[in-house]
DNA sequence: TTTGACAGTTAGCCTAGACTATGTTAGAAT
DNA sequence: ATTCTAACATAGTCTAGGCTAACTGTCAAA
């Protein structure tokens, strides 16, 4: 079955997987439960019928892993999923923030004609609206840090607001509210380890972040 | 339930409804049997669904009407798909004769804010690549005529090609080769009913179209 | 009047993808 | 050593959307 293209709900979970397994986290059935907003009793399921049909392996301790299969379909999705994201916000002119959401469908519905097409009209991008690399452009990630990393007094330019940071959609619009988005040059006024939060200078004007999100923005 | 979106599957056949009502075909289930290669017995549990969730109801003859909240739902998933094809057609530049596939899949995963946006991107539009009106822009069929109804010697312009033919790609592909899209201007050569053809001239070519398909492309 | 074609339904079966309620199991903390 | 928790599995149920095989009903033509 691998050979065929995944249905929307494996396209989904592969997705997931893909990217916990990029950022080193473990592949485990109740963190997809988490990130899928399903029972854990459904993870079990649809992952058995995933390693049926050669999409994944679980290991001894119950690891997740992608086949090479498994993994190019996964690749497949997050290219169509940034793709359209980037059609979203750069032909329709959707909001930077509710351009994740929207694609969630469309990544689904594109055909590999298509998708090749709308590569093509963008100029073969390299990242999606939130600075996140297409599959094959990780190493775009080399060099750039978390601003809960960063010290006081630096300035630096924001180059990527991380995915689990897309799913929440009141954060990315304090986010685009305050300008906080790829591009956007800031200065680090204090940290406060205490008060878990992060105070900075964005386009005059001063902004207050937590800790938690402060660590899906990355900047150099 | 008619208050909720309908599932793809509701969607595919509320459009179906709606354009063989449109074109005053009798609608039962049969016709959408065909039209949507399911078996009758999968049409007959679906229109069971359909009329459980209000979008359709069946009369004494077994005919199939819509209701008030199908008509607005199968205007909206048609008027999607339109501007889908829209999209794919001016913006991604895919063949005029690929446009419809495509669609079919976009067309269940545009957002109503979404839709908005790509209408008025596209200036909003009247019609579908194909010249089919948009929901609301019936009125553009007035004084169009099939081929089939045209005498030797006139001269014409295409203005619409009819969705059954979209479905079948080999004549749409042929229709596309030989320059027989809306706008292009034909001269009526020959009529020969006993061999159920018309033969036209379009760009200075010479194409034989067969009576069934010349049924389907409408000009004025 | 009977036959044949078309339409429709019923019965029975299947898969994907979801749920709840109820175990089980392994590791960490007490 | 026991207990608590997180993770996972099993059993049972549901809906949507498909299928085939077989039966019924209606109508028109022979």
């Amino acid at each position: 079955m691998a050979d065929q293209r995944p249905t929307p709900t494996i396209e989904d979970y592969l997705g997931v997987i893909y990217t916990l397994e990029r950022d080193g986290e473990p592949v485990i059935g109740a963190r997809l439960a988490g990130w899928l907003e399903v029972s854990p009793p459904t993870v079990t399921a649809t992952v058995k019928r995933m390693i049926r049909d050669g999409w994944v392996v679980m290991d001894h301790s119950k690891e997740i892993h992608l086949t090479p299969a498994g993994r190019k379909a996964a690749r497949s999705v997050l290219r169509r999923h940034m793709l359209a994201e980037l059609l979203l916000a750069r032909m329709l002119d959707v909001p930077w923030s509710q351009v994740h959401q929207e694609a969630d469908a469309l990544e689904h519905t594109l055909s590999p004609d298509t998708v090749e097409r709308l590569a093509a009209k963008l100029e073969h991008p390299e990242a999606c609206p939130h600075g996140n690399p297409l599959p094959g452009y990780e190493d775009r990630l080399a060099g750039l840090l978390p601003l809960t990393k960063a010290q006081p007094g630096q300035h630096l330019v924001i180059r990527r607001v991380h995915e689990s940071a897309e799913e929440q959609p009141e954060l990315m619009a304090y986010l685009e509210q305050n300008g906080l988005l790829p591009g956007a040059e800031i200065t680090i006024l204090q940290i406060m380890p205490f008060n878990e939060t992060i105070t900075l200078e964005c386009a005059g004007e001063t902004v207050v972040l937590g800790l938690a999100p402060a660590a899906l923005v990355f900047a150099e």
